[in-house]
DNA sequence: ACAGCGTATGAATACGTATCCATACTCCGG
DNA sequence: CCGGAGTATGGATACGTATTCATACGCTGT
């Protein structure tokens, strides 16, 4: 019995005669015999590994790595995480990963901009960039409709009677930072309603906690604010309320992202919901389509819908006139 | 220029000649050129890769997993993840695991039981088991100390004057909930305060939400609620608010982990926060400890306190006698 | 019965690195 | 000036699998 039946038994097992391979399989299970993933990779200059780059202890960016996860399996493929905590260490990531070969990459963030993966891209590594629309042409992405759906919230609002706006931002430089207050600023501009901008300073509760602060201060109080993330509006409205500023009585909050905590009571957010497995499932077959097939079919950039979830942050505000 | 003095330069570059060494560097740089590990891990038959299993869509085990992320690369590894989403794919982990010829392996769960890991183990694969503390000789384990945690919880219950207290467990055959019952009941009994156990069904929000209901519907309502875990504690709470008991008005609540939303205002639940940096540290030591050494000297099975965070959700009540 | 074809199998090689072993070289003391 | 000790380097091999190429075998049709 040659190591090359046993390789053909494993791995093409149709090609092998059947009394044989049940030899072969038997074997292998009295042995404990599994072929060796590292011994494939080196032989077929693939590691059937996709490393996968998340920020550090953010609540969007665990579950989108759990979702990937689910759906990286079924493909024949494993995930190799690299988490990375600031800027700095992005760049060791980047450093680093060629040394595995893995056979695609996927960045997820709204912050990393496309020019600090660009060695990879450039070494012919398929990246796909997760939640961050890119429009240049050699690298995938897979993304929510950010606009659209920023669009859609400031409707509601502007159907139900707000006049006046502010959006708070969490960092100015993350492609979804402009995308949603492009989306809003420009929506409520149609329905002539202003919106301020307000800095939070990051995508979290805290940030959006201290917001409320810089909120309560204005000389004329907004009737809405509608933040960049679901973490900032629950600190936001905790921010709010615990300057005794009711939400949604004087002041309506929205969110984006359809976080698990948005749905609990206590905030009961108004929120677009990401169609988080869906966004995955689109993610994992784009890359894949891209590491396997020379002409690949599945458009390289792709959009999809959030969800408008209305709940109980939004009041109806009477006509004032 | 050989490639065995290429290898040398970059492994153990003191014993190769500078001048060498220098061209070496230089030329690798102009052809970016890097280590292969796929090579390295065949030769030196250690693919320095820590497979790491997590339950999917826990918020403590993502947080577990990010910590565990930034110990493991200082100490030269990497991680290869695993979801596992329910009992059954957890087999398949089990078996998938093997062919990658992982160094070690950690697994994030309480409720898996160790027997179900036992064909890693047995093939002599360094295992870890975080946050399961095991006592059997061939495993290593680091958790907190869940029994102490909910004894310093429950003494403050009884500090505080409650009459009447109920456990909300998540799943019953988990280690950590029976851990912590018989911390909260032991320590409870003590002060001659009965402890009723409720069973939640699983360690969630929507859990702790549904316990609310059946608490209310009690003939007697006990005047605090041990949660298993803060995940519990929370739904609990907006399960009773929901209900128009207050927290901690009518009923005290307590938590455990140490979640970051714990620390949000609508909740400010005293709960026991584990330290999570310190888990995950300790965890890769003790690991790579076994890993690299045929003598480990570090203890393999360890304990670390929580510490008890006084928030808004334990009421001081009066005396009635 | 034999040419010809298709199929199952084995031998050999390549993948990229670590490491053993042998060798050439340097430097020191006598 | 030479022997010996120590060091830097190169050659060769092993790790485990995929794959190419060659071969042997069985089968069909004439």
């Amino acid at each position: 019995m040659s190591q090359a039946t046993v390789s053909r038994a494993f791995t093409t097992p149709e090609i092998v005669a059947p009394d044989k391979r049940e030899r072969i399989f038997e074997t292998a299970a009295e042995l404990g015999y599994v072929l060796n993933a590292i011994g494939r990779s080196l032989s077929s200059q693939s590691s059937r590994l996709i490393a996968v780059v998340v920020p550090a202890g953010s609540e969007y960016y665990q579950h989108a790595l759990g979702a990937l996860a689910r759906h990286v399996v079924p493909s024949g493929y494993q995930l190799l995480l690299f988490e990375s905590f600031e800027s700095a260490d992005l760049d060791v990531v980047v450093i680093s990963i060629p040394q595995y070969h893995v056979d695609g990459v996927i960045v997820a963030s709204s912050i990393v901009p496309v020019t600090q993966v660009q060695p990879l891209i450039g070494s012919g590594l398929p990246v796909l960039m997760f939640n961050q629309h890119v429009t240049s042409g050699d690298v995938a992405s897979v993304s929510i409709d950010n606009e659209a759906g920023m669009r859609r919230l400031a409707s509601l609002l502007a159907e139900n009677g707000h006049r006046s706006v502010c959006f708070v931002g969490g960092i100015r430089d993350a492609t979804t930072d402009r995308a949603r207050y492009r989306g809003a600023s420009e929506q409520l501009a149609d329905a002539r309603i202003p919106c301020r901008y307000v800095l939070a300073g990051d995508f979290t509760y805290e940030a959006g906690y201290a917001a409320a602060e810089e909120i309560a201060a204005f000389a004329v109080r907004p009737d809405a604010a509608m933040a960049a993330s679901d973490a900032i509006a629950i600190g936001l409205i905790d921010g709010l309320r615990a300057r005794g500023i009711s939400v949604p009585g004087d002041i309506s909050v929205t969110g984006f992202d359809g976080l698990p905590q948005s749905a609990w009571k206590a905030y009961d957010l108004t929120t677009i919901v990401q169609p988080m497995q869906e966004l995955a499932r689109l993610a994992v077959e784009t890359l894949v389509d891209q590491i396997e097939n020379d002409k690949p079919t599945t458009p390289p950039q792709q959009l999809l819908e959030g969800h408008l979830q209305i709940r109980g942050t939004v009041a109806k505000r009477e006509s004032t006139e």
